[in-house]
DNA sequence: AGATGCTTATATCATATCGATATATATCAA
DNA sequence: TTGATATATATCGATATGATATAAGCATCT
């Protein structure tokens, strides 16, 4: 799914600003399946303006650059009806530390070691964050996302913690694999 | 990671043609955390030629392309060893399905039962390809993600299947939310 | 027999995205 | 007072994506 959609679901919850998206995309509840930087934001909303699925309200701010808040139009939001009615492509999980690990016998053992238990606190940490949020006040759909995203990370955290000690010995079996080549 | 970074990883393997790592990427144990196309693979192995870091066999085909069989360097492989040595960085995931639920009042019913469904099959699938992977002469690190990949992707298909008719239901309870705006 | 589509294999190209940087000011903490 | 964080926009080079082109062999379907 493109930013372009993306910052349209986002005005379809109300007016926003660039800066506000972006923050949603930081901090709210699509972190856990989308993200996106100023760098495509700023474009995709100049262009969605361009192609009249926005509005722009420019207020002038001293001491800050203007703030250019923008609205969804009724024909912005038949654009993300119809975007969000497309079959939606397979879901995509990426993963630094997971290759890491995969090529586990190029590393240290207690670098593995930190790693896994770093891994390990982040997911926590945003297991944390998930199921804090007060969602008395959500349609179902948001729920559905929020307890989707606890499943999952959850499922994580708990196999990384029941897994560490065990990757973490294997790692140490083979003393100096890799750097005597 | 870089596609170049990965390449290299793949590399580690044995040597490779181009399209032999994009089917890694597309077929093989990759395909669970990490992913690229040939635009980003063949650009990448260009420049990781330039850079010393593989070596190149050029095996004259008749009939086909001549076949590009890269091997990766010492240096290659201290490369690669410095780069996931890194602290990795957060894991990602992507989802046009969950974005598509977030605004389930948008969409029919029906709709959002058939996404659910097709979900299901496809985490179920990918979930029995893992299954069914033949681990015996595998290393510490690929059995762990796979493993990694069996909870993550387990949990998902549950969580799908235990509350789809919740979702579908309430999506239900709006007879034609949003078509008459 | 002929048509269709898949597999092998490379490569390019327009578009989209990422990540860093620039610009300014106010505020809060060390 | 120095530095960090927050507000707010914007650009730009380097990457990445996704579609398309080329070209032959091979299997399958009608």
């Amino acid at each position: 799914m493109d930013v372009r959609t993306v910052c349209l679901g986002v005005l379809t919850l109300g007016d926003a600003t660039g800066y506000e998206i972006r923050k949603m995309f930081e901090e709210g509840p699509f972190q856990y399946f989308t993200d996106a930087g100023f760098g495509s934001i700023y474009p995709a909303l100049k262009k969605l303006h361009g192609e009249g699925f926005v509005t722009l309200d420019e207020q002038v701010q001293d001491s800050r650059p203007d703030k250019k808040v923008y609205s969804i139009t009724p024909a912005g939001r038949a654009a993300f009806t119809a975007a969000i009615a497309q079959a939606p492509g397979t879901d995509k999980f990426r993963s630094d530390f997971l290759l890491a690990m995969f090529f586990e016998h190029f590393l240290p053992q207690n670098l593995i070691a930190d790693a896994v238990d770093d891994r390990i606190a982040w997911y926590r940490e945003k297991l944390g964050h998930m199921q804090s949020c007060d969602r008395s006040g959500w349609g179902a759909g948001p729920v559905f996302v929020n307890l989707f995203g606890q499943a999952v990370y959850g499922a994580a955290a708990t196999f990384l913690e029941e897994n560490r000690d065990g990757l973490v010995e294997a790692a140490g079996d083979k003393p100096k694999p890799e750097a005597a080549e």
